[in-house]
DNA sequence: AAATGTAAATGAAACACTTAAATATTAGGC
DNA sequence: GCCTAATATTTAAGTGTTTCATTTACATTT
C-alpha cells in the first residue's frame, strides 16, 4: 500500500516549511499572512499529489478526533437502523464520522463497546442505553465525555437526552381508542426496567383510569423480551377471550407485529371484531386489509437533535445539560 | 474533558521508561525480557489509572488503524443492517471497529464517503458498490487499500468479491416454480446496470429458455427504481390481464414487497390464482395466510467471509484475490 | 582483579500534524 | 543607506506510541 502523501511531501515539492502547507490547507493563509503566490503553489501542488490530511496525527494534536460513537441495542433493528442514517447524514454534513456498536440490550456488551470505542478517542457518544445500564451511564457522565442519551433515559441522571414523550403517546392513543367507543381496551407492553417502555405502560394505565371505567391493571399483560412469541400469543388469547376486550393497544413494534399475527391467528377480524392501535409504523401494516393506526415517531428529528446537540458539546463546552421531548404523532390515514 | 492518561504517565508513577511500559502492555515483556517485578507493577498501574490506549497514536507510529470503513447504498436498508450486524460483529471480535457510510445508490456520495473515509485512515473498505461506480471502484484498487466488494461486482475488475451467485439462484427459482407445473411465469426485476441484477434476470431467462415453452423477453419486466411503486403495478397488471401468468417471480424484496400488495389489489388470491417466489426473506411474509418460498440469502456468511477477507488482506498483504460465490438457499417451509 | 556475558532498562527518533513564537525578507519613508 | 513596519516564512515543541540501538548493573568466568 503506497504511502499517502503527507504535508511533508508537499513542502518538499513546493519548497517550503511544513507549516506554511497546514496554514494554507487549513485555510489559516489570510490570518497567518501567507503569500498569495505561495499559497497557489502549495495548494496545487496538495491536488497533484492527491493529499489526504492525516486525521489521525491531527487528533493526536488537538485532541479532536471529528468522530462520535453510536451505540443502540442492534443496529439490525429497523428503529435503529433509522435512526442511525439520520445521525450519519447529519454527522456527516457537520464533519463528523459516525462508529457503530450495538449492545444487545447486554450491559456487559454495552460496557465493551464502550471501552472499545474509548480506545478510538471518540469526541462523544450517542447511546441508547441497555437495561442494567445505569451505573455505567453514570460513569460516562463522570468521565465528562459528552454524551447524549436517545430513545432511552433514566429519571435520576441528569444528562443530555433526546426522547419521545411516550406518556403522552401512550395516553393519546389510548384516549383515540376510548374516544373510538370502546370500553374494553387491553394493552401489551414489554416487561422492563427501562423507563420509556414503563412510560408507555403508565400511559395507557392513566387514561383507563381517568375513564374510571375499569380496575387499572386489568387488562393489561406484560411480555418478556425473550419468550416473546409464546408470551404474546397467551397475552392476545387472554385479552380476547377471557377479558373480552374489543380493541388492544400494542406498546412497540416488534409486539404489535407478532400481536396482529395472532389476532389472526385466532381467527379474529382485526379492526372489525378487536380494534388495534400500534406504537411505531411497521411495514406489515401494508399488508392488512384495514389501516392500522399508529403512533409516529420523529425518527428523522431525534436523530438530527442528538448529532447537533452532541457536537455542539463538543465544539463548545458550556452549553448545560439539554433534554428534547419530542411528540409521537398518531397517523390515522 | 479530563485528560486520559498516558503511557508516560504509567511511566513516571512506576518510575520507569515509557518503553518499559509499552512493551508490557502489549505483552511484548518476555521478548524484551522485562523483569517480572516491574512488568506486574506496570500493568498495575495501568489498571489503577484506568488506562487506555490511544489508538490514534499507536495508528500514526505502526500505520494500521485497525478501523474498517463500510460503505453501502443505505444502511437504513434492512439488507444492509443485517449485513453491517454481521460485519460490527466479526469486526469486534478481531478488534476492528467499523465506520460507515451510505452512497444512496449514488457515485458521486459514494466518492464523498470515500474520501470521509481514507482521511479516517481505514485500513480497508467492504463495499456494495453503488450505479456507475465503475471508475471509482477501479480507482480505489489501484491504490492499493484491501478492498472487498459485497454483494455487487464487476465483471472486468480483478478484486476480491463476496457475493451470492445469483444467476444460480434465479435459475433455480424458476425452476422450482416450473417443476410445480406453471408454464407461463412472469418476472419483475429491476432495470439497471448493476451486475448482480442482471444475473438474476438472467437466471430466469436462461430457465425459461430451456423449457423452450417461450420468446423468453415476453413475461420479463422491468421496472425502475425510481418510480418503482407505479411500475410495479403496471407490471403486475400486465403479467397477469395480459400476459396471463400463472406464477410470477420476484427478483427483490423490495419488489416481492409491493409486487404482492398489487397482486392483493387485483383482487387475485396469492398461490391460488397466482403462485409466487420471492427473491430474499421478508417480514410481510408472516402476514399472509399462505407460505411464501423464497430464495434466502446468506447474509451472515457473506458479512463474515468479507471481514475475515479483508482483515487476512490487511494483515498480511499476500493473499491474492479471492472470490466467494455463496448459494442461496430456497426455502419453501 | 579484569574481562566477559547476560538480563534489565533507557534514550531517542519517527509517525503527521498544529501552532505560538521567533526570525527573515521586503518596501517605503526619512 | 538606514530604520521601521509590514509581510512572509521557519523553528521548535508537543501530541502518544513504537522500536531499534544503546547503556547500565550485576553476576560469572578467567
Amino acid at each position: 500500500m503506497a504511502r499517502k502523501t503527507s504535508l511533508k511531501d508537499i513542502a518538499n515539492k513546493v519548497g517550503v516549511s511544513t507549516s506554511l502547507v497546514s496554514y494554507v490547507l487549513n485555510n489559516k493563509d489570510k490570518e497567518n499572512r501567507v503569500g498569495k503566490e505561495t499559497a497557489n503553489k502549495i495548494r496545487k501542488a496538495a491536488k497533484e499529489l492527491n493529499y489526504f490530511p492525516n486525521l489521525n496525527a491531527r487528533s493526536l494534536k488537538t485532541n479532536i478526533s471529528h468522530t462520535i460513537g453510536l451505540i443502540v441495542a442492534d443496529i439490525s433493528n429497523p428503529f435503529f437502523s433509522s435512526l442511525a442514517r439520520t445521525i450519519e447524514d447529519e454527522a456527516y454534513a457537520r464533519n463528523y464520522t459516525v462508529i457503530f456498536g450495538s449492545s444487545d440490550e447486554n450491559n456487559d456488551k454495552f460496557i465493551k463497546v464502550l471501552d472499545f470505542l474509548s480506545t478510538r478517542q471518540v469526541d462523544g457518544f450517542i447511546v441508547a442505553s441497555p437495561e442494567e445500564s445505569r451505573e455505567t451511564v453514570l460513569g460516562i457522565k463522570e468521565s465528562n465525555v459528552p454524551l447524549v442519551l436517545i430513545d432511552r433515559y433514566f429519571s435520576d441522571i441528569v444528562v443530555n437526552t433526546v426522547m419521545v414523550d411516550n406518556f403522552k403517546a401512550s395516553f393519546e392513543a389510548t384516549n383515540h381508542l376510548l374516544n373510538k367507543g370502546h370500553k374494553r381496551i387491553g394493552a401489551i407492553v414489554y416487561e422492563s426496567t427501562l423507563l420509556h417502555y414503563q412510560d408507555r405502560c403508565n400511559g395507557y394505565l392513566e387514561a383507563m383510569k381517568q375513564t374510571g371505567i375499569v380496575d387499572k391493571a386489568q387488562f393489561l399483560s406484560k411480555v418478556n423480551h425473550q419468550s416473546m412469541q409464546s408470551e404474546i400469543k397467551e397475552a392476545v388469547r387472554k385479552l380476547i377471550f377471557e377479558d373480552k376486550v374489543t380493541a388492544i393497544y400494542f406498546a412497540t413494534n416488534t409486539i404489535a407485529t407478532e400481536g396482529l399475527k395472532q389476532i389472526k391467528n385466532f381467527g379474529k377480524k382485526i379492526q372489525d371484531e378487536i380494534d388495534v392501535l400500534a406504537f411505531d409504523e411497521n411495514l406489515i401494516f401494508q399488508f392488512l386489509d384495514v389501516h392500522i393506526p399508529f403512533m409516529s415517531q420523529p425518527i428523522k428529528k431525534m436523530g438530527q437533535e442528538a448529532v447537533r446537540i452532541l457536537i455542539d458539546q463538543i465544539e463548545n463546552k458550556d452549553q448545560g445539560v439539554i433534554n428534547v421531548l419530542l411528540k409521537a404523532k398518531l397517523e390515522t390515514n
